[in-house]
RNA sequence: GGGCGAUUAGCUCAGCUGGGAGAGCGCUACCCUUACAAGGUAGAUGUCGGCGGUUCGAUCCCGUCAUCGCCCACCA
């Protein structure tokens, strides 16, 4: 660091300086330390071709909170980073490129030539994410770093899947999928974001065969009678039962099917008749497995009608609809029309219409995973934080649905299952290339052409990146050390995707869960409280917050709004808030670096109370600071930091040393230089994990020779010895006092510099000492030329203002004239205000059930306070009497 | 339809097992005081969403209503 240190911190030369020697000094590596105990978090990895959001920025620096955090306490830590192949985001991508640049579809390319390209893709962009990360202050150990495409992923996958196969908790089934005609592929459930829409009620007239009988229809999709396989009606409805094992005709097609009752039909709901269509509709599809139904899928994967579509054939479901409401009003069928507003799914990445379809797919039978894993937060082996969340959690896990993992995508990991073509077997296999059918070593086989759901592997992420199933790999990333991980930070909305999958195959394939702790924070917003979108463009870029404010600041903005809340919303004028922060701290030390020759290793042994009062704050933040930050909560971390640094430290503490400073007694100097060093040292070591960079400058410059970087430092804690609670109440008084004074002197115009004489008027004998210990300071803080402390019995001075506290007089003697009209309503002001609080005590006091109930402490305190403010109250008395007179 | 959460100073939010409300930002006034104008000193502001209940005492617990969010759900 250069001698002469520049007015404001320039954090960008700085940060790039100190995030370069931590990477290169190995400095993120696992290393034992005193704790004997490992502390991992597997960062959740971004997508492979994104770039960082805001959202990313607040996963990256409550993590790297935390890892630093442990890493000063002497854990053996590992912040292990990664990045996701995000199936279909970055195919949707390089299928947009494809068509930009060539006018190509995936369908006019080899399956080889589409991966070839998305490969180029992901190594051209993949970079990026990791770089920004970087940019933020992760201290991720990049030398761990895996992508989930990557050969040793692709085998934890593989691994998983045959074991899941040979178990027989995977299955293939035609079974209904929501079926996204943009992807071409089946989704799940969770992809499928319900959107209220307006559409309508459109009632329709089935004849019933054989018979004059009109059933009268409701239903928001008339196209899909196409596909309608019977007519259901509720066994108990009285209106329609005896229709029951007839058959109705559906319009248009002209098709006989069953009238068959069924419980799920809703008497009270719509016409009491509901058309079955099992091909595309979930409960009909249930509907139609009870009765047996025929399956009709009138639809073409891209979401248009097919042969059975009729004279519709080739028309997308909404034009079809208008066409087919116009034929049942030509043939007389259609009844009426009503609005509707109801739910309609639409596809999470793609935002079209969600088609339920009845197609072949894979699936995972999560019953028994999931009732591990409902256990495992029940036992307490897992826990959320906030605690409220294992209900989402629950609410998921208690009623676990059939996981379809399948999809029709090229950019993924493939289904390693396999289909003999000379004897049919399939079987899968964990090799790549199966050496051939293990029933008839035939080496002709097929595999199946889908992937698998991205969150499959992401589910094993946790193992996969300790090595996981590798033997030799697992010893080498330290699996025993890291496994089970500490803890999980994300947000609530991937609680389903994410957190219960990891937690069901943790379970599962390593016998324990995944991590004992998850830490759900908040989701960023913009300053309204709106989510952040690119339609709104309010999107907050962390890079540009990093060049405009310093990577430091802005992690302690979003770790200052970082508690057990729901939202943080972000609003770039407290980031520069922040920002001043930071720049306030530099300026402390440049206050403190012309001291620091002064300055001995060890704490003096004669501790003035200025000195002892300090310390003390000092210590009661070093506490808060660990127990906030190992209850993630990190709002209450830096408000104590913050207000330490600013106002005891900084407002204070440094205020009073420039007198012991400028002073001729050196033995006071050296004092008070070791102890600013001593402070500064712990307030740099608390400050680091949310602030690493400056911490880091700064510490450089205040250690010793043989000290490491503060990175690797040790952690400020508590200790008892420490702690001086009657200094730090005299203190409160002494600022009090002082704070007083000030606003004394502003309230008759006493120009800053103009010095004043003070009397101070106090009962209170071991105060009386303090400030008479401290009336330099007294003098220094409240310019003043002369103080004179003296007990309440001696004589107040003429001619003076004066303010009452409830422990000390302050009296301003003047000598010019006095507005006593001006003070004595100023000292009404002041009196009006401490009855009424008196009231309130006393009111208490002489409530015989508080006195009987209460309990004694709280007594013994209301009494105190009644007494004080009887105190100030006589003192404010008398000094109107005074005045009066 | 079910569930969860919120409602506290102009704004954003803290407030742990009930003892009478805090922070940051913003705002006002005065100050370039030799660490810092990205600064200093001082100051103002709240029927703690409404109504009931429990209690000696409620921002905190219970009930209810209102408003706003979010999540889940197949409602034809």
């Amino acid at each position: 660091m250069s001698q002469e240190l520049a007015t404001t911190y320039d954090p960008k030369d700085v940060e790039k300086k100190w995030y370069k020697t931590w990477e290169e000094g190995k400095y993120f590596a696992p290393k034992k330390g005193k704790q004997n105990e490992g502390y991992c978090i597997i960062m959740p990895p971004p997508n492979v071709t994104g770039i960082l959001h805001a959202g990313h920025a607040l996963d990256i620096t409550t993590q790297d909170a935390l890892i630093r955090f442990k890493r000063m306490k002497g854990y053996e830590t590992l912040f292990l980073p990664g990045m996701d192949h995000a199936g279909i985001s970055t195919q949707a991508k390089v299928e947009k490129k494809l068509w930009e640049e060539r006018k190509l579809t995936k369908h006019d390319i080899s399956r080889e030539e589409f991966l070839e390209e998305t490969w180029k893709w992901k190594e051209e962009y993949g970079g990026n994410i990791a770089n920004q990360q970087k940019v933020m202050g992760a201290s991720c150990d990049w030398d761990y770093s895996m992508f989930t495409l990557d050969p040793e992923a692709n085998e934890a996958v593989r691994k998983a899947f045959v074991d899941l196969y040979n178990e027989g908790l995977i299955y293939q089934s035609d079974y209904i999928v929501n079926w996204d005609p943009e992807l071409q592929s089946a989704i799940s459930d969770a992809e499928v974001i319900h959107e209220e829409v307006t559409g309508a009620f459109y009632h329709i007239h089935y004849k019933v065969a054989d018979s004059d009988i009109l059933l009268e229809v409701a239903t928001t999709r008339p196209e899909t009678l196409l596909g309608d396989t019977a007519v259901a009606v509720n066994p108990n409805d009285e209106r329609f039962n005896h229709l029951i094992g007839k058959k109705a005709i559906v319009p248009i097609c002209n098709r006989e099917v069953p009238i068959v009752g069924d419980e799920h039909v809703d008497i009270e709901k719509g016409t009491g008749c509901l058309k079955v269509t099992p091909g595309h509709d979930f409960n009909d599809f249930e509907i139609g497995k009870r009765h047996n139904l025929e399956i009709i899928n009138i639809l073409n994967k891209d979401g248009t009608l097919n042969e059975h579509g009729l004279e519709f054939e080739g028309l997308t479901c909404k034009k079809a609809r208008n066409k087919v409401v116009a034929k049942l009003k030509e043939l007389e069928l259609f009844v009426k029309e009503e609005k509707h507003k109801h739910q309609v799914g639409h596809g999470e990445r793609s935002g079209v219409v969600i088609e339920p379809m009845v197609s072949k797919q894979w699936f995972v039978n999560t019953d028994d995973m999931a009732k591990a894993s409902v256990d495992a937060v029940e036992t307490d082996k897992m826990r959320f934080y906030p605690k409220g969340w294992e209900n989402t959690y629950f609410s998921y896990q208690r009623n676990p649905r059939n996981w379809c993992i399948s999809r029709q995508l090229l950019w993924g990991h493939r289904i390693p299952v396999f289909t003999c073509k000379s004897c049919d077997h399939q079987w899968a296999d964990e090799g790549v290339e199966p050496s051939g059918c293990p029933k008839c070593s035939t080496k002709d086989y097929s595999q199946d052409p889908d992937v698998l759901d991205t969150w499959f592997s992401s589910g094993l992420w946790p193992m996969t990146t300790l090595g996981w199933p590798n033997k030799e790999r697992m010893e080498q990333r330290g699996f025993t050390t890291f496994y089970p991980t500490s803890v999980l930070v994300t947000g609530f909305d991937i609680i389903f995707f994410w957190v219960a999958r990891m937690m069901m195959m943790g379970e599962k394939f390593a016998g324990k869960v995944p991590f004992h702790k998850t830490y759900i924070h908040a989701i960023v917003r913009d300053k309204q409280g709106r989510k952040m979108s690119k339609s709104l463009g309010n999107g907050i870029d962390p890079i540009e917050m990093v060049d405009t404010y310093g990577a430091d600041a802005f992690r302690f903005t979003l770790a200052a709004g970082s508690g057990y809340n729901r939202g943080i919303n972000l609003d770039t004028e407290r980031i520069g808030g922040y920002r001043n922060f930071i720049n306030k701290i530099w300026n402390a030390y440049r206050f403190i670096q012309p001291h620091l020759s002064l300055a001995e290793d060890d704490l003096p042994t004669d501790l003035d109370n200025q000195e002892k009062w300090i310390l003390s704050e000092l210590n009661s933040t070093a506490k808060i600071m660990n127990e906030s930050i190992e209850d993630f909560r990190f709002d209450d971390s830096c408000s104590a930091l913050y207000s330490f640094i600013y106002d005891s430290f900084c407002s204070w503490f440094i205020e009073l040393s420039k007198n012991t400073l400028s002073s001729d007694d050196q033995g006071a100097k050296t004092r008070r230089a070791t102890v600013l060093k001593y402070c500064f040292r712990d307030i740099v070591a608390l400050l680091h994990p949310f602030a690493p960079f400056i911490t880091e400058e700064l510490w450089s410059d205040l250690k010793n020779e043989n000290e490491d970087l503060l990175i690797s430092y040790d952690y400020p804690e508590y200790s008892e010895a420490m702690n001086y609670s009657e200094e730090q109440e005299n203190m409160n008084k002494f600022i009090e006092i002082v704070s007083n004074t000030r606003f004394l002197r502003q309230s008759v115009n006493i120009k800053p510099k103009e010095e004043v004489s003070l009397q101070l008027f106090s009962d209170e004998d071991k105060l009386i000492t303090f400030l008479n210990e401290n009336i330099d300071g007294i003098k220094g803080l409240a310019k003043a030329k002369d103080v004179l402390i003296n007990k309440k019995s001696e004589a107040r001075p003429e001619k003076s203002i004066m303010k009452a506290t409830t422990h000390t007089e302050i009296f301003l003697p003047l000598d010019g004239v006095i507005d006593l009209e001006e003070q004595i309503k100023r000292l009404e002001k002041d009196l009006t205000k401490s009855q009424k609080e008196y009231e309130k005590y006393d009111k208490k006091l002489s409530n015989e059930k508080f006195i009987a109930n209460a309990k004694p402490e709280v007594v013994a305190e209301v009494k105190e306070k009644a007494n004080e403010l009887k105190e100030q109250i006589d003192s404010i008395n008398d000094r109107i009497k005074n005045f009066k007179s």
